[in-house]
DNA sequence: ATTATATATATCATTCTGATATATATACGC
DNA sequence: GCGTATATATATCAGAATGATATATATAAT
């Protein structure tokens, strides 16, 4: 999915600023997908040079302008037009190729090569970790204002709910097996 | 870690060529981490360069010479610190910050702007993804030279167990849940 | 008083990918 | 037999993306 398309689909969701959507792949959107600022900011430049979202500066007193940004008409029409496409593409290919770089794992592969003692507490830190996680999918609380509109996406709730299994399914299985890691000491 | 330290993992599970090596990142392992060529072939330069690694060219008429590289005890040391390092850092940091980058999981987000008909094709093709993956970690009968590497790993079998039980739980999940997705027809 | 964190945009060197170039062998359909 | 596709094998590079840094200030914590 483009760039281009991944803004339009956030900015779809309400009006906001670039700061806010880094906020917003600073979330629990970060286990699904990110941007860095030096690629939002250019996409919503670029966006706004062709009319696809439009641009409100609120100045604010010694603080830098915020630019919040709003998806235009045309703007909406491009981003159902690249997601239909970007769905098709899927369907003809059935690649769904989830690029994923997790150095946890490359701890676990190569896990002979580290002592025992070491490996134990990085499991114990990813048990936490991951506690942690599931923690953040499961609260239903009040969350602040620019992760509520995804919050409040009825697809939202599958994908919490898909989140959620997978941690829980993650957990309960280190719990079970990590003894299958330790190496005999000679 | 260190696009180095990874290398260097991979030659001590036996010697390699960069093809070799990327036939690696091509099997179970994509789905943990991955290197392209562009970065592959220059690291294994500078790692012949600083004698990590030799390098044995076996010329095979007309096609490229095969440079299979062995890993040194010098680079045996460098792989086994580097992983300490991380595993250390990862201690400390308590970051285990997975780099993940899912499109399938953008499409549920924007799930409302794709026709039911399409979502329910995309989510059939994903169940058939899932489950041919599910499969290969699943198979256990012969496999190609260079992939048979990894499964041999005493780790292997705990990774593939998880990822296992992973997809298992994904593919449960989305079965049941899928018409959490289906928009009404207006 | 100082340090750290948060708001807010912008830029850029470095890194990495994805594509392409080069060269050949083998398998497959027609 | 002939074109096409795929596999082996390394190398390079344009373009894309990241991570860090710059700039400027307010607020909270130590």
């Amino acid at each position: 999915m483009q760039k281009e398309t991944l803004c339009l689909g956030l900015l779809s969701l309400g009006p906001r600023s670039g700061y806010e959507i880094k906020q917003m792949f600073e979330g629990p959107l970060s286990d699904f997908y990110s941007l860095s600022f030096g690629t939002i900011y250019p996409t919503l430049n670029s966006l706004q040079a062709d009319k696809y979202v439009s641009c409100k500066q609120h100045s604010q007193s010694k603080k830098p302008d915020k630019k919040v940004y709003t998806i235009t008409k045309k703007g909406m029409d491009l981003m159902k037009d690249n997601l239909l496409g970007d769905a098709s593409s899927y369907i003809r290919s059935g690649n769904f190729g989830d690029q994923i770089k997790s150095e946890f794992f490359l701890l676990l592969l190569f896990s002979k090569y580290i002592p025992n003692e070491t490996m134990n507490t990085v499991l114990n830190e990813r048990v936490l970790y991951l506690r942690q996680k599931l923690e953040q999918f499961k609260y239903d609380g009040p969350v602040p204002g620019n992760l509520d509109a995804i919050r409040n996406e009825k697809s939202g709730s599958f994908i919490r709910g898909l989140a959620s299994a997978l941690i829980e399914t993650g957990l309960n299985y280190m719990e079970k097996n990590r003894h299958l890691l330790k190496k005999k000491i000679n």
